[in-house]
DNA sequence: CTCATCATGAGACGACATATCAGTAAGTGA
DNA sequence: TCACTTACTGATATGTCGTCTCATGATGAG
C-alpha cells in the first residue's frame, strides 16, 4: 500500500515533531505551498511573501526537503523547481511548455530498477526519474 | 542496433559539419574531454586551460550539448556535471561518493516508458533517468 | 515571566551560467 | 596570397540559485 505523507494540513506539526519551531514565516510559506500543488519556485514564494526574507524561504524549503515533504526537480532546461509530495515514493512529470509538475507512481518502474541493478556495476542507492511531457491542457491550447 | 556517435576523434569535424569554426580554444577543450570519459565540470576544464576564457568554455560545452555529444547531469546534491556521450540514447549512473559518471542503455527501460506513457495523462516527449550508486572502486575502498 | 535557544532579515558571498562588446582570427572568394 | 566578412574570443558585467554570517527578535520550556 502507498504510504501517505502528512496531510497538507499538518505539515507544520511534522516540522514541530522534528524539533523545529512553529514560526510565522514557516506557517506562511507552508500555507502558500498548499495552494501550489503543481510545483513552485523559491522566487514565486518570495513574491507572495515580500515580508519574509529570501534566506528564510530557502531555509524552509530545505527543511521540508529533509522531511521528505518537498522535492526538488529540474525542468528540461535544467532550471530548478520544487514540488509538494503527496505519496512516499514517486516520480515526476514536467510539462515542457507550461512547467506543470505532476506525480506518478509506477510499480513497474521499481521492478525494472531491480533488474537493471543486476546489469550495471556497483550497488544502486537511489534514482531520479523525470518524464518530460506535453500536458493535456497545453495540447488542447495548441489545437484551438 | 546502437547508433554510435561521432568517434571521440572527430568531434571537431562534427562541429564543423554543423557550421562552426575550428578554433584553438575549441580544439583544446575537446582534447581535454577525450581524456575525461567519466564526467567533468566546467571548472576542471578551466583549470587545465587557463588561457581559455570562462565564457568560451561554457559556450563550447553548450555547443557540444546541442550536438548531443555532451550531456548535463546532476549529482545527488544537485550540483551539475557534464559527461561525454558515447551512444545515442542512454542514461547515467553517478557514484554518490566519488562522483564517477557511467553510462548504461537498457532496452527494458524504453519498453517500460511506453507502458507508463499509457498510464499518465499527456504525451511523453522525453525523460531523464539518473541512477545513484556506490561504484565498485568506492566499495572496495570502504572494505580495506 | 524569565531566559536559553533557535529563527529571522539583511546583505555579503559563492557557484554556475549567460549577455555585452570591442578586438581578433577563420576561412571564403579572387 | 591577400583582403574582407563573419564568427569567435576574452574580459567583464549581469543574472540566478543558494548558503553563510551576524546582530536582533521570537519561541516555548520551566
Amino acid at each position: 500500500m502507498t504510504t501517505a505523507l502528512p496531510s497538507r494540513f499538518d505539515i507544520m506539526a511534522t516540522l514541530v515533531d522534528r524539533g523545529y519551531r512553529s514560526t510565522a514565516p514557516r506557517r506562511a510559506i507552508i500555507e502558500i505551498l498548499n495552494g501550489k500543488l503543481d510545483g513552485f519556485t523559491a522566487e514565486e514564494i518570495g513574491n507572495e511573501l515580500p515580508w519574509v526574507g529570501r534566506a528564510t524561504i530557502f531555509r524552509t524549503i530545505k527543511l521540508l526537503r529533509e522531511a521528505g515533504i518537498v522535492c526538488r526537480l529540474n525542468l528540461v532546461d535544467g532550471s530548478p523547481r520544487y514540488s509538494l509530495s503527496r505519496v512516499e515514493h514517486h516520480h515526476h512529470t514536467v510539462c515542457v511548455r507550461c512547467g506543470h509538475v505532476g506525480e506518478f507512481r509506477a510499480a513497474t518502474m521499481e521492478r525494472v530498477m531491480r533488474v537493471i541493478g543486476n546489469e550495471i556495476p556497483g550497488e544502486i542507492v537511489g534514482h531520479r526519474i523525470e518524464l518530460y511531457i506535453n500536458c493535456d491542457p497545453c495540447v488542447v491550447d495548441e489545437e484551438s
